[in-house]
Formats: C-alpha cells, structure tokens, sequence
DNA sequence: ACAGCCATGTAACTTGTTACATGATTTT
DNA sequence: AAAATCATGTAACAAGTTACATGGCTGT
C-alpha cells in the first residue's frame, strides 16, 4: 500500500503524467526505493479504478506542438484517502509477518536443524548488513535537501532495525539455551496421525497429557 | 516467502496432510501468523507445481475404514530448497521496503503536510503498541513448550523494532528540525514541465541552478 | 544513422489473503 | 436433528514486480 499511497500524495499537488510521477517518486525518496516505471502504470490504472484519481488522455489542440499527453488528476475520494493516510499511523506490531521470526519460531522446532546455527548466520549477515549501512552514513554530510534528507532517514531506518535484531537474536539465543538446558524445547515431532474427517474424540488425548 | 517455505520444512519431516499442515504450523509459531486453511492448499499447490513436493492422492485400501487420504511428500529438490532457507539469512536490509520510512520521506515534501504531525501519530501508536505488548511479555511465564517459545520470541520481535523506531523517530525528527532551521529541507514543488518526447536538451536548466 | 533517453503502456507472474462450497463424522 | 469440527479444495483478488513492445525526439 505503500507505492499507491505515496503516487497518490503526489498527484494531491496537482496533476501529472506518468513518468513525471516516477521521477517525482525518485526525488522525493532519493532512489531508495526501486520503482519499474511500468509499475507507475499499473498503480495509475488501480488507482483509477478505484476512482481515487481519473485519467485525461486528451490530445492537445491542433496546433504546430500537437503531443498526446496523458495527465492523472486527483479525485475528492482521492484526496481523502491521502489525507487519511498521512494522518493515521503505519501498523506494524498488530501482527507480525516477520519473515526472520517466524524462521526461528519453525526452526527450533525442527529435529535436524541447529537453531544456534540459523541464529548465528543472521548475526554475521545482519552485522554486514549494518556494515555496510555505516560506510554511507558516515561518508554522508548533511541532508541538502529532500532526497537526501530521504536518503539519510532510510538508511537510519535499516540501521535502527538491524541493530534492534541483533540484541534480539541475542535474547533469543539465551532464552534457547536456558529452555534447552531445562529440556523444554525439543524438537517437534510430527502427530503421526492418519486423517480422521469428523470431530476427534475429546477423551481421546493427543499430547496434552504429554505436558502434564 | 516465509509460509511457503515453512510448510515445506515441516515436510521435510515427513509426509504430512494439508489439514495436519496447518495444526503444525500453527503449534510451531503459536498461532502468531494468522494463517488461513484455504491458503495451506494453494500453498501446496504451488509447491507441487515448482517440484518441492509432490501430491499422493490415494484411496486407502477397500477395508472397512476406506478414506481418500490426501498427503504431501516432500521431494529431493524440496529438501535442498529447504535446507538452503534455514541455512541463509534473511535479507531485510539491502533494499527498503519499510512503509513508515518511504511514507515520512514523502511526507516531507509535501506541503500541505506537516511532517512532526507525522511523526508524533506514528510515535503514540507505536507507544501504544509497545505497551500492549508488554502486558502479554509480563503476563507471560517462561516458556515451557516450542509453542509457547514461538510467542515469546515474536513478542520479543515485535517489541524490539517497536523501540528500535521510536528512537529512530527521535532521530528523525531532530534531523528534520534543523534542517527546516537551515531552511535546506523545504516543500518539493512538482516540476511544472509538460511531458516532451525525447531526450530533454542538457544545456537547459531544469531546476539544479536552485540549488547553487 | 544511431544511441539513448522520454513516454506510455501491456501481459504475465509472484506471494499472500479471503470467501465460499462441499462433505464426513462426532458430540450434544 | 443440530452444532461443531475435520478435511479438501476452488475462485477470486490484493499489491508488488518484471519483461517486453512501441514510438518520439535529441545529441553525436
């Protein structure tokens, strides 16, 4: 939702045509994000469906300078679902779709996989990563203007939650190694159970009593 | 990426039944990824057609309790592609797409728009997710089983980058304060050109003379 | 003439997601 | 008989992504 949503703030200044867009985009958010102009299309057409933004394709009259052009304009609905989602905050922590979290989760449960190992290759790679991330911060000056103002607020970004996920993976491994040593997590084995259409018996324990 | 390899490394266990598939990916992650039954199936699907598994749809034989079992097994390509997942990290840091980030950069240019507004509503709800996570942290005892260890480490998840953006928020901020003091980071007017065909002639300035 | 950028698309595809249909079985 | 659960799907859609086709115009 990201993409429609910045496409449609812009057009809210007034109306353009789609490669304008594109690198209105690229300015605003200093190339950080990897935008096909193709894919400026595909938004407008959705966009337009939506009937968040309509589309002009009017040839311009028939004088020496006669050019197809093509403009998207904001509609009234358009406008208030900007507005909207300039002023209503980005959820993230409602539910998690984090891809490493749920690697981990499944990870640990698994009988041929170390889960220290999976921890320890995401420490290197995210220590390189923010690596990586450091080099530009620092061979960066101050912000000159809006792109890279972007720029600069993007990396901090990647550097925040990269940082984050290292003390992360470091409680993660120390509440692993505790619940190891107190042999509570073990490997999950699968219910070797056949399918049974219908509701199971509920006198009949499946690994409930396994923890009692 | 993360439900479709999942699957195929719970199968790596042996072969399992879609129904079954999903009591065990949801035992393994705690029920912390809404996931739907319908999307084990399609999942599977995809799976069998990309060659990770293949799709054994037999009538068990015609004794009394004959059932039309349905199982997945995993094949040797699956097993590579599953073990090549758990043993290489997950990349979140070499491109954004983090949604805030592009959205503040955005926002930033934007004149109607007053970036602090921005960011105070994104640094209250992040606040409150924050402190609704933290009731279910010290609520919680230590965990006595992998699924129980699931919820915690994606709480923990949750509850690191939750932080991790608030104190990016701050940075941001302060960032953007000064450089509205320096008058660098102003309003991004939209370029007022029409849409010409071709290569635009270098030897007009476009708006790079603002800047100098 | 030709390379290269400006400009507009189209078609196909990916993963994730939801809503719905269908039937079997078991508990109440 | 009815409700709840087990079990297997199908159809449709969302947003994002890429590859490709097709021109027009400009500088060399």
């Amino acid at each position: 939702m990201s993409i429609r949503h910045s496409l449609l703030s812009i057009l809210a200044q007034g109306p353009c045509y789609g490669y304008q867009l594109r690198s209105e985009f690229d300015r605003r958010t200093g190339s950080t994000w990897p935008l096909n102009v193709g894919q400026i299309y595909n938004t407008l057409d959705r966009l337009v469906r939506d009937g968040l933004v309509t589309k002009t394709s009017a040839p311009v009259d028939s004088g020496p300078d006669a050019t197809q052009q093509t403009y998207y304009t904001i509609t009234d609905a358009g406008k208030i679902e900007a507005e909207h989602w300039l002023n209503s905050p980005v959820d993230s922590y409602s539910v998690s779709r984090d891809e490493l979290a749920i690697k981990l989760a499944i990870a640990v449960t698994l009988p041929d996989v170390d889960a220290h190992t999976v921890i320890e290759h995401q420490r290197q790679a995210t220590r390189g990563a923010i690596d990586a991330l450091s080099l530009t911060v620092e061979v960066r000056e101050d912000a000159r203007d809006a792109s890279q103002f972007a720029e600069q607020l993007v990396t901090d970004s990647l550097c925040a939650h990269a940082e984050a996920e290292l003390l992360w993976l470091d409680r993660v491994e120390a509440t692993l190694t505790t619940a190891q040593s107190h042999g509570l997590v073990e490997a999950f084995p699968l219910n070797l159970t056949k399918p049974k259409r219908g509701r199971p018996a509920t006198t009949a324990p499946t690994n409930e009593a396994a923890i009692a």
